[in-house]
DNA sequence: GCTTGTTTTAACATTACCTTAACTTTCTGT
DNA sequence: ACAGAAAGTTAAGGTAATGTTAAAACAAGC
């Protein structure tokens, strides 16, 4: 059964590599439409109103870190992925590009085969997280992901990896109630095998670290914060 | 939270100015190294390499305009910002520091909340238009992009590529944690096949160099300065 | 080709974190 | 109020991730 096609945009001046990834990404079932500038792509992605947008950094004019900034500016709803090709030696402006809102990046040459793994990898991840913008500030709490730390009466402090994704979890649905299940389904993966209490443990560790009433207990269903 | 500390090296013949100025400046977080006279002045910017310096005109000896230009002429890149404090009714000599290269002015008597401004102004203005936002310093730490050295406690040192490139991306974002597939992503490039436990070595080598408690590890993520 | 310095790999040691399990407390329905 | 179930709490042990070291592979300069 074939999937719905996902839609590109690919922003590039050099016409070769447009060329060379429209062939490769259409080998691979995308629907690919292509942009010379940053003004054309600005105006392509809301047209198009792409799953993921393949730009280079580089351009005449408006550049790729201007025309993302423009991108995520622009559309509020539904921001589509935005990967970013830069030279090799244009170390740096990952760094602003990641500030911009870039999703990832792909450095020139470009391996057909990584960038497809990338993309695939990339569209999966964001079907997961879909509608979840998460939140980074709760009560007293806020989560800062970049830092992996977590602000608490105006203390940052670093907390273990399975707490901080707990946090994080609960912070996507302030008020859900998460049952254990989901919970493990969600940060462990379907395929792990491990206790539900374990849960109870996590909980109890975050309960110490922030009080007892940021997180709530429903009994026989799970957890949630209030 | 702590901001990196940039260092000011200050110079005046004026003992009760010289702790004055270092008090207000420490208090405001940051690191001052102070002279009384224009020849351990050049002699300690060039030890320092500070982002600022703050220099009296009128000093017995090598003047502050004169210093002012030796500075100038003898540090190739990197140049400091340099303040010249003048009493009100040298108005003229602030002509002469101008043609020399001064950033800017503060006239005695001096308001320290004034003084701090105008130097978070500068460095301010300083970070944009070298249009790296990039830090150069952290901690005890100072990068020199040109020179490809660190100057660690005042002695400046040569350390192999890598090391200084690692350097340079956590300088790039303090706080930030690297996963380890993002390090070698941005300083190895995405088509070179290199075990992740490699950067773990180069880590241990900084680590080694610059004491234990500038990097951080986040077990599970990665790796951050702080 | 040798020498020197750097980078990478690989092996072993250490540690922080996660999980389990056992015990205690609280809740819920009857 | 009671029994049973669910959650709270604690501590110990296992495990995966990282620390650390040394040596091999590699590169640069002489």
């Amino acid at each position: 059964m074939k999937k719905t096609a996902k839609s590109i945009v690919l922003v590039d001046d050099d016409h070769d590599i447009l060329e060379f990834l429209t062939y490769n990404l259409r080998q691979a079932d995308y629907k690919v439409y292509t942009a010379t500038n940053g003004e054309d792509a600005i105006a392509l992605v809301n047209k198009i109103e792409p799953s993921l947008v393949l730009m280079d950094i580089m351009m005449p004019g408006i550049d790729g870190i201007e025309a993302l900034r423009l991108i995520r500016a622009s559309r509020i709803n539904e921001q589509p992925l935005i990967v970013l090709l830069t030279a090799r030696s244009e170390e740096y402006s990952q760094i602003a590009g990641f500030d911009a809102g870039a999703d990832d990046f792909i450095t020139k040459p470009i391996r057909p085969r990584l960038l497809l793994a990338k993309i695939e990898a990339l569209l999966r991840r964001k079907a997961v997280r879909n509608n979840n913008e998460i939140q980074t500030e709760f009560n007293d709490v806020k989560i800062n992901r970049e830092k992996f730390t977590v602000t608490f009466n105006g203390n940052e402090i670093q907390i273990p990896k399975k707490e901080f994704e707990l946090l994080e979890l609960f912070f996507s649905r302030p008020g859900k109630v998460f049952k254990r299940q989901q919970i493990l389904s969600l940060l462990w993966g379907d395929d792990t095998i491990v206790g539900e209490r374990t849960v109870d443990v996590h909980i109890r560790k975050l309960r110490e670290r922030f009080g007892d009433k940021m997180i709530h207990t429903v009994k026989g269903v799970g957890y949630s914060i209030t």
